[in-house]
DNA sequence: ATTAATTTGTCCGTATGTATC
DNA sequence: GGATACATACGGACAAATTAA
């Protein structure tokens, strides 16, 4: 474990012990070893294993019981499926329960050169932004932002909202189907924006995907680029 | 920008100049804004900044010369594509040059749990693991744990060191052609093997494909972890 | 029911790193 | 560069809660 690099020793324990209980390393007990024995294991202070597990405990990944232990509150690391039918409802569906999806902003602007390339319009035509937070069982899964051609999706917004879902509300504006052309996934550190949207801590990190959906005569119907929190979140690529 | 949250500014301010020279933000000038500006911009002391430039100038990232200002050494982010057909050598073939696969270490060994599932084969049963790294003009571009059901592919290694793709060795073993089915993408901060591997420094961020290939009749072929580093390449899901 | 062992919670103090002015 | 305030990390000691003997 590296010293004095700018990342302080618990947050990069905290991180360890949280991709640990990910990966189902403490299934069988469903608790943590005691502090004492992961301040051996990580070679520190075990008031620097508190630190992290307290940041643990902050962000509701464990429970620490004086006297008990420390045990595991959420193992989950939510699999969001990528293919060329990406749906976001249909993906999580039975993965989480109590779904929901908010609309926390919808604007008719002018096409930046990025989002004009990506919906093949011209740069400065009219186009529809969403800002929408999609949650599950209360923890925010996604943070997006999706950027619709206008008219053609006019009245996307009512619909959605209404539906809560895009599927449906693009079902509600003609458009039956549609597919997924590309999607780009890098992952970064968590932006001050995120740290509100998707409760998170900094120094977490955030995958982020940039997709283009095109309808079936191959027109763009949608450039979104969402956020995704890492430790919740992993994405499946499903082949053809 | 949020402070002392076991992230030292100084670090959390590096990952995103490192971010946004990897997205090309200051190609027009192809150098950083004063210290005094960016100090300004994220609204932290100057001295502060100077920490965070002198963290990628130890990268090799940047370059600062008194009177002139901080110069872009390097602006590379390889976009690495994810589809049925995936192959590390097509994909970055142009996007960089001088590629070289390294073959760090090559083992038999019982297959665990995880590695007897993903393979569908016996649990204990013998496998081959193959640790290699991927370097793209000497900078590395992944570090990749493969997994190879034996008998089968005995021959691998041997045809690995001679080829030095993954591919090619699978066509000296009779196995012309093969399929992406699944790719499953995380991403983490870097452990300590990555530090080593990847050429990083603590607190960045890799991405971590786990996928499995299977030949035309279905059979699993391959089993392979593969570790990038985020700041460097991104993935690309070019859908159906 | 007591006792002992285990485990988390809290307090003291010290040294160093981080960030501002 | 120096002064200041706060965060980080270490070390030790003991209290409080739970479990096991």
């Amino acid at each position: 474990m590296q010293r004095q690099n700018g990342v302080a020793l618990w947050r990069q324990i905290a991180d360890r012990i949280r991709t640990a209980i990910a990966d189902g390393t403490y299934d069988q007990t469903g608790r943590l070893p005691a502090e004492a024995r992961l301040a051996s294991e990580f070679s520190v202070n075990r008031h620097t294993v508190r630190a992290a597990l307290a940041s643990l405990a902050q962000e509701g990944v464990v429970r620490a019981i004086q006297g008990r232990g420390t045990l595991i509150e959420r193992r989950d690391r939510i699999s969001f499926p990528i293919s060329s039918r990406t749906r976001f409802t249909e993906g999580v569906a039975g993965q989480a329960s109590n779904l929901e999806g908010l609309l926390l902003d919808a604007q008719e602007e002018a096409a930046s050169p990025e989002v004009a390339r990506a919906l093949q319009v011209g740069e400065g035509s009219a186009v529809l932004r969403l800002e929408t937070v999609r949650k599950a069982d209360g923890r925010p899964l996604s943070a997006a932002t999706g950027w619709f051609p206008l008219p053609r999706f006019a009245g996307l917004v009512d619909a959605y909202r209404r539906t809560g879902s895009i599927t449906r509300a693009f079902a509600l504006c003609g458009l039956a189907d549609y597919l997924r052309a590309r999607t780009e996934i890098s992952a970064t550190h968590a932006e001050d924006r995120d740290l509100q949207a998707l409760g998170l801590t900094p120094g977490a990190i955030v995958l982020v995907s940039t997709a283009v959906n095109v309808d079936l005569d191959g027109t763009v119907v949608q450039y979104a680029v969402s956020r995704f929190p890492a430790d919740r979140v992993q994405l499946t690529v499903t082949g053809g």
